[in-house]
DNA sequence: ATATATTTTGAATGAACATTCAAATTTTAA
DNA sequence: TTAAAATTTGAATGTTCATTCAAAATATAT
């Protein structure tokens, strides 16, 4: 008997007005209040589903680091060129940056200077990304797309050359500049791989 | 007559007081009246030197990317192998990125999603280092040190390399790890320039 | 209908915040 | 030694902050 928990529900509805908030006022203007305020709720109603900010703030890099690991999911098998430069395509495309990439992703990011659990998370988050990379040139190798020597060391530098991407590409406002580089970035993966 | 003005040096110290803070406890953190107290000064002060806290945001983004540029001098013409391999290097090196790649810089980074100044800001920055990297291969070209074809394209890529390793190596604890990754990345830009 | 568990509210707390202002102090040049 | 200009302080402002607590409202099972 008793009520129905809304508790997950709750709690995920919470974590993403806080993340509309942080988006327009950075994450550590993103106040309890302003929070409860854009659900039309009482902030004493946010203390009773997170013991803290703090804590509210922990269970914020989870669901954004839980959004972000979303987004990279294979389209199955490698076994064909198409398949493999579709996700070569997918991983410099514009749509997911445009998610993620901006000042709360990286405002996460600041904290894993001063955090040691944010740093494992990031870590292994980031990991995790290019093992399922490898798995992916492990296949297009199986299947004769490429023929890559040292999968590792490639799908490391491939990352790298993403990385830098999003980092350098955020400043840049200027569509065709953005396109123009872009371009680049990927080219020179493509060449990396035998596939221009 | 009247009094010599300190307000530079204030000024600055102030800053350098701020960014202490922010390494600490944030960007966000780092409130007037802590910055005034690791001065043991009144906070009243700090309003003096800086009319608001967002002058002094802003005062303290031109001081980081000031900072940061400091750190990308050329040791002069590149006319040799071994000039170049150094500036590489140094590229890679471990010391620079100690200073700034930590959390205030990326905290800095994050503004620049909510502030069209700040983004222009960095990324004038970033475009001014490659500008000088460019100039370098410049000078290694004509002393057939290298044979760049495309060197503006190079430079784009070495970069985005640098930017990557910077971001995912922040994540990276090990100092075997970060060492082998490193090494990873800077030869990948060797092998670019046919200089392994 | 009643007991019960959960959601939600509302009021109150004290601390920290940016900012203001006037007054005090210190240095400098004439 | 005096006037001027700058530094520095100290007290006060009202706002926002995270957090607490008790009370109210709501839904569910028996």
């Amino acid at each position: 008997m008793g009520r129905r928990s809304l508790k997950e529900t709750r709690q995920k509805e919470i974590l993403m007005s806080f993340y509309q908030v942080a988006k327009k006022e950075g994450i550590e203007n993103a106040s309890i209040a302003k929070v409860a305020n854009r659900l039309d709720v009482n902030p004493s109603l946010i203390m009773h589903y997170f013991k803290s900010r703090d804590e509210m703030l922990i269970a914020f890099v989870s669901f954004i680091l839980e959004k972000y690991m979303a987004i990279y999911k294979t389209n199955g098998e490698i076994n064909s060129k198409e398949k493999l430069l579709d996700l070569i395509d997918g991983l410099f495309s514009r749509k997911w940056n445009r998610l993620f990439n901006d000042s709360v992703f990286y405002s996460c990011y600041a904290l894993i200077y001063r955090n040691k659990n944010f740093k494992k998370q990031f870590k292994t988050l980031h990991d995790s990304l290019r093992k399922s990379l490898v798995q992916s040139f492990v296949e297009s190798n199986q299947h004769g797309v490429t023929a890559i020597s040292d999968i590792d060391k490639t799908v490391e530098i491939v990352f790298n050359i993403i990385e830098g991407a999003y980092y350098y590409l955020g400043m840049v406002d200027d569509k065709d500049e953005y396109e123009t580089k872009t371009e680049w970035y990927k080219n020179h993966v493509l060449g990396m791989l035998h596939l221009e």
